[in-house]
DNA sequence: AGAGCAATTTGATCCGGATCAAACTGGTTT
DNA sequence: AAACCAGTTTGATCCGGATCAAATTGCTCT
């Protein structure tokens, strides 16, 4: 089931998968939806999530236009997202990680406007979204905290145009690392080394390059001793000059 | 005073420039903060502004870094966002008009992340972040109208990803101008003629791309009969064309 | 283990938009 | 009016990254 301490069973959450589901029980508690929300107030929490959802490696969680009316928080792997024209452009917009929450893109038209795919065999928590309006209005913290989670998605958005918009390719590569390593950080693993879900084409799609692009940029920074790379594992070498090429900008998240 | 009609004065809320501030005589409700919310919601929805203010041609409504405590519905005047790195870099990350809602990044650190500037003399209306929260913990119809505007800023940032990462210098200029279009349609203004307050470098800067590319771009449209320009009069010739050349994207707004 | 296929790397060439440069326009100051 | 200046247009050249091409590596499926 869950790759997580087996959960206590003292609140009336419904169990999925047979397993009890509490956000007082998660690992990720500290960076998602119920962030700063006291003990009390987290045991008190109760029926925002009821249920959890498996997405298998490549499966879409949802597609744009699909119906909206949970997020999720995902407990497990990675994802892209990824916005598409009528003329056949793609443009992938993220690659959202454990703590992460999916979905905010649809309240506006009630419709998911991006397509969700998971990138690994993944896991989320579904969060009705009627549900989590109805909570956030009686629990103040939890108001505070989906404010700052959608507010979070903006600032994050306009770091990826200043990356769009204004730096060179080995700078959008170094920034893009950088990026992923702090995020690693934050959930508790290692920013020096870790393992990219994704291929170079969808890292060149976000980042606005072809993949070739990437492969050279990697090449780069490998031949400069900046980061070691072999296939889908990296490895800082020298995160001060990776962080001088990024440029110290907008972190992207 | 202000361009609209005169208000009348049968509410509470206090004045401001000598013109009593309430939603319910505002031009813009119907774009705004309390669009959907019913006539009787409006009335009893008091103090969420209580005063508006006046901003001159070039000056910041906030900076980047300024303290948080309010967002600011825009009356009147064009302005532009624009996020800095350290390094020097400059993005230009939208042109809000009246009835576009400036502050939303702020919430997640408390902190303005962007600069706000008026690009003409210009007013906005200024709501309490607590205010606004308080207020929509009692007016389900105003949390949800909230919730609908932070995705809509989402759904257009992603709008603006998809244009800088996929599309070519023309058609990030007929995007560009059908967005504005639009926009000033949805406004009750023409669509087919409209002011650009922006400079050619503001709009290359938004749109990844030099002032002199966005020149020719213009010329170029200019040439095949699509648009008409003269200096910062703008008119579009043939609405059909444009579209094509946009690729029918996303809307960006 | 081998076949087949997707992903990656590397090289050669090309092109769209950047850069550099200069002329022009309209508006403002003196 | 003349002088000035910010903004714009247009031309000439250059370059970073795209495109085209081919070899290599690593998976997945028998």
């Amino acid at each position: 089931m869950s790759a997580h301490p087996a959960p206590s069973l003292k609140s009336a959450s419904v169990p999925a998968n047979g397993a009890v589901v509490h956000c007082s029980d998660c690992g990720l508690r500290d960076i998602c939806l119920v962030e700063g929300l006291s003990a009390v107030d987290l045991d008190r929490l109760t029926g925002m999530v009821t249920i959890r959802r498996r997405v298998k490696r490549g499966e879409p969680l949802f597609r744009a236009g699909d119906r909206f009316d949970a997020v999720y928080p995902i407990r497990l792997g990675f994802f892209k997202t990824r916005v598409s024209s009528d003329d056949g452009r793609e443009q992938v917009t993220g690659f959202p990680m454990p703590g992460d929450i999916l979905g905010f893109d649809a309240i506006s038209t009630s419709a998911f406007q991006c397509d969700a795919i998971a990138l690994e065999d993944a896991e989320v928590c579904v969060v009705p979204f009627e549900k989590l309006e109805t909570l956030s209005r009686e629990f103040t913290a939890l108001q505070h905290q989906l404010h700052r989670v959608l507010s979070r998605e903006i600032v994050r958005d306009q770091g990826v145009m200043m990356l769009l918009g204004t730096m060179r390719a080995e700078q959008r590569i170094a920034t893009f690392i950088l990026n992923l390593s702090q995020r690693f950080a934050q959930r508790g693993f290692s920013p020096r080394e870790f393992i990219l879900r994704m291929t170079r084409e969808e890292i060149g799609n976000y980042l606005g390059l072809k993949l070739e692009t990437v492969s050279r940029a990697f090449s780069k920074l490998q031949d400069d001793g900046v980061i070691g790379v072999e296939q889908k594992r990296l490895r800082i070498d020298n995160a001060e000059r990776l962080r001088e090429l990024a440029g110290a900008t907008c972190s992207l998240e």
